[in-house]
DNA sequence: ATATGAGCCTGTATGC
DNA sequence: TGCATACAGGCTCATA
């Protein structure tokens, strides 16, 4: 479900309504997510004061003044929701936050393919973040970076594109969404995309990104925000989901082909091999 | 080292 | 209506 855009529209939600409120208590319904969760989560958490939240990648981080940092993956299908204290639990509700204004902090995941952790703040870095690639947001991604990362490989653009150790935050919608962009064909090798290429795709990346982010995410089916709105940037896809549709921009039909077994959409003219 | 496919789960849409 | 199948926005592991 959620990539960079959508964690960021929930960061932002939340990061306005969580600072300088407590967790009074924590309570898990269920143990099994992605991974078994830690026996330690309630302790690590209760008292806890709520400095910030940011975002790495696809990660949520909830900063506590007592040392610790929650580390909440979305996975494909999670919700991370403030609620009012008349709140019913619903299916799949897996932890459930209570805050000391009384609204609570609700994660739903169906799929569980969701993880949430609880470490120390100062570890985060080295423990959790170590292999990721750049930010395509921050002033750390540049020409030179990329070109590096994509000499001598062989795979296509768009599964190194979705490859969090080269750049992260991108996943199968804003993959083609960005080669369209771009204007280069989701196959080609890695090491086949010339400099001038490689400018383009970074800023159509950044601004793909951007955009989706101002309308508060894509909402194909799951996403919401922490408020349970959808985002807007489906109205604004070129190629994700438009296959047999004419492209907006030339009229020829957009195709959907699969690249390690995701779907890929683009179009055969705006994006020549 | 590199690239692919399977697997983790549930819900929904589709076709028979 | 019931059933089987395919597919879904992510990530990690095993295998070649």
């Amino acid at each position: 479900m959620p990539e960079l855009p959508e964690v960021e529209t929930l960061r932002c939600y939340l990061n306005l309504r969580l600072v300088n409120l407590a967790i009074n208590e924590l309570v898990k319904t269920r143990d099994r997510l992605r991974y078994t969760l830690s026996n330690q989560l309630e302790a690590n958490v209760k008292g806890g004061k709520i400095i910030g939240c940011r975002r790495r990648a696809k990660y949520l981080l909830i900063d506590l003044d007592n040392g610790y940092s929650i580390i909440i993956h979305l996975g494909m299908s999670g919700r991370l929701t403030l609620q009012d204290n008349n709140y019913i639990i619903k299916k799949h509700d897996h932890l459930i936050f209570y805050l000391n204004n009384s609204q609570i902090l609700v994660f739903n995941d169906p799929r569980r393919f969701g993880m949430l952790y609880t470490m120390p703040t100062s570890s985060i870095e080295k423990q959790f973040f170590s292999r990721l690639g750049v930010e395509p947001l921050s002033a750390n991604i540049s020409l030179e970076y990329l070109k590096n990362k994509l000499l001598n490989r062989n795979r296509p653009i768009k599964n190194l594109l979705m490859d969090n150790h080269i750049i992260v935050g991108i996943g199968n919608i804003y993959a083609s969404e960005s080669l369209f962009q771009a204007q280069i064909h989701p196959v080609v090798p890695g090491h086949s995309l010339a400099s001038a290429e490689i400018n383009r795709l970074i800023l159509a990346i950044q601004n793909v990104l951007a955009q989706a982010i101002k309308a508060g995410g894509t909402t194909l089916k799951d996403f919401v925000s922490g408020d349970n709105k959808p985002g807007y940037f489906q109205q604004q896809l070129q190629v994700y989901g438009r296959q047999n549709q004419p492209c907006r921009s030339c009229n020829t039909i957009i195709e959907k082909i699969q690249q390690a077994g995701r779907a890929t959409f683009y179009c055969p003219t705006c994006q020549k091999r």
